[in-house]
DNA sequence: TGTGAAGTTCACTATATTCTAAACAAAATA
DNA sequence: TATTTTGTTTAGAATATAGTGAACTTCACA
């Protein structure tokens, strides 16, 4: 792994880092462009002008995303009194959750394996070991990551 | 979940379900598509040609994605006594190891927000709390999935 | 060595994705 | 009501990726 173990010596360091890595669990990059500087950013919230400045992206790239992650419950929006401007920062607890589903994904494949086994055998004569390995890998993850999320979130209080 | 709860009646159900999971993991759906086949076909190592006709691929398709999964470990060759055509099956425990891989880019993120979070006190001034809640998760995780896991692979002889 | 079967490589097409510019809408203020 | 600020929408450009056909290589075996 090319990371280094050093501090990063700019924020954009930390959102490119951060992106990369949100885009290699599936999701574009500009997701974790945007979910990586409201983690760092000065204030918490951030204007249309902010993300598009921080972040080099055009004002509808702002609009577009910031409307998905809000559909999703990523980030919310905060109005300040006196000010005509929104303010967008990450939602409490989001970026958990967000995790947390990527696992669910891995679980979800508990249930197709799951009828894959039951296909295979009812056709009958084939070999069913394969199948039922990683049937059983998810089947334990399915049972125990749960549990193991709650645990964090006990203490947390989350 | 539009997921039907009965068993699939053809494979290329299975095939279709399991390799549109494994895009959302973010990874080529024909990686899903090969490994998914190879998790039911008969008998479990697969030629060339079974793998066109069966997936739908061209030859190019099946020589260039099985040298990707041949390089990351996923699948192996098998050559038959007698016979010049190369096989295809799916190297023990490769699925397993596949997924932890998964989880594992989830822990990385322990790593990027650790240093995130130095730049953030360096700097001062920042509030640390957004970046200390991801942190203290993926510190979790990272703890806790290494060990869940050892503890599957014992249960399993694996 | 010649032949044909098996597999690889690569340039290109098709497709999907991402991002933007620019027109548009809404709403506050003058 | 006219103007300005703020945000949305959408058509299309730019880019990336996947997948293929066809030429090419390799190698077993006659």
């Amino acid at each position: 792994m090319g990371m280094s173990e050093n501090t990063y010596s700019e924020k954009s360091d930390f959102v490119d880092d951060f992106s990369l890595k949100i885009e290699e669990l599936g999701h574009p990059r500009i997701y974790g462009q945007i979910l990586g500087w409201l983690l760092i950013c000065d204030p918490p919230h951030q204007s249309f002008p902010d993300l598009m400045e921080n972040l080099n992206i055009s004002k509808a790239s702002v609009s577009n995303t910031t409307r998905m992650m809000l559909e999703r419950g990523l980030i919310e929006k905060v109005r300040l009194k006196g000010e005509r401007q929104i303010y967008f920062k990450i939602k409490k607890g989001a970026l958990i959750e967000f995790m947390e589903k990527q696992m669910a994904l891995t679980i979800d494949l508990q249930e197709i394996t799951k009828k894959g086994l039951e296909l295979s055998k009812k056709e009958g004569g084939i070999d069913l070991t394969r199948l039922e390995r990683i049937h059983s890998f998810h089947q334990f993850l399915a049972q125990h990551l749960p549990e193991l999320i709650q645990k964090f979130r006990n203490q947390h209080n989350l």
